[in-house]
DNA sequence: ATCCTATGATTTACGACGCC
DNA sequence: TGGCGTCGTAAATCATAGGA
């Protein structure tokens, strides 16, 4: 138990593991004109400039906030697929549960 | 009896079900310590052949998924064990 | 074939902490 | 100091293999 950050965002600990606070916004999958506008950009640059962030925000609908996240996520996700990520070494399959 | 592995990433295998063997040893450590660090993450995957990242996936589920057992357990019958702080919060 | 469930993986949204 | 970066995580959701 380590735990050395509190991860998933404000945190406690009922019985021994973290469980989130209320006041977060519930996850809302984005359309698919959503994802693939931010893809778009993605592809142009994966760090995006302030100013252009609040106009794919406004253009899509969603907060600056979002787009920022939304842009932090994907870099995660693109250091995951390169880099030895899921990759390599895995199992095959067994048996059934 | 496994027609075609399902490739995901480049020569990538996705198997939708890990073996037993696998399992039940990251269920024992589980049992210990339900949030591994980076180290011990390496190291089960190791141990299991697995990737860090299904090791951490795993985890992650199976830490979800007891939670959600646990929160189904007091909405039903008696609620009120527990306690404290926040996370009732809901 | 059709429906259902379990399970691994992926997608949003933050908190903690770090670095300019 | 504040805004943005990564990292780890929660919770919701996706995808689908396998059984009923």
């Amino acid at each position: 138990t380590s735990v050395p950050n509190t991860g998933g965002g404000a945190v406690s600990h009922s019985p021994g593991w973290l469980v989130r606070n209320v006041s977060r916004k519930k996850r809302r999958p984005y359309t698919k004109n959503q994802t693939l506008e931010l893809e778009k950009e993605f592809l142009y640059n994966t760090y995006i400039t302030r100013e252009r962030r609040l106009e794919i925000a406004r253009s899509l609908n969603l907060t600056d906030r979002q787009v920022k996240i939304w842009f932090q996520n994907r870099r995660m996700k693109n250091k995951k697929q390169h880099s030895g990520g899921p990759g390599l070494g895995p199992q095959m399959p067994g048996g059934h549960p | 009896k496994y027609p075609l592995p399902r490739t995901i990433w480049d020569g990538e295998q996705k198997t939708h079900c890990f073996k037993e063997r696998t399992r039940g040893l990251l269920r024992e450590y589980y049992l210990t310590d339900p949030y591994p660090n980076p180290n011990k993450k390496k190291e089960l995957a190791q141990l299991t052949g697995l990737t860090p990242t299904q090791v951490g996936n795993w985890f992650k589920n199976r830490r979800q998924r007891d939670r959600a057992a646990a929160a189904k357990n007091r909405g039903t019958a008696l609620n009120n064990f527990n306690s404290s702080d926040n996370e009732g919060s809901y």
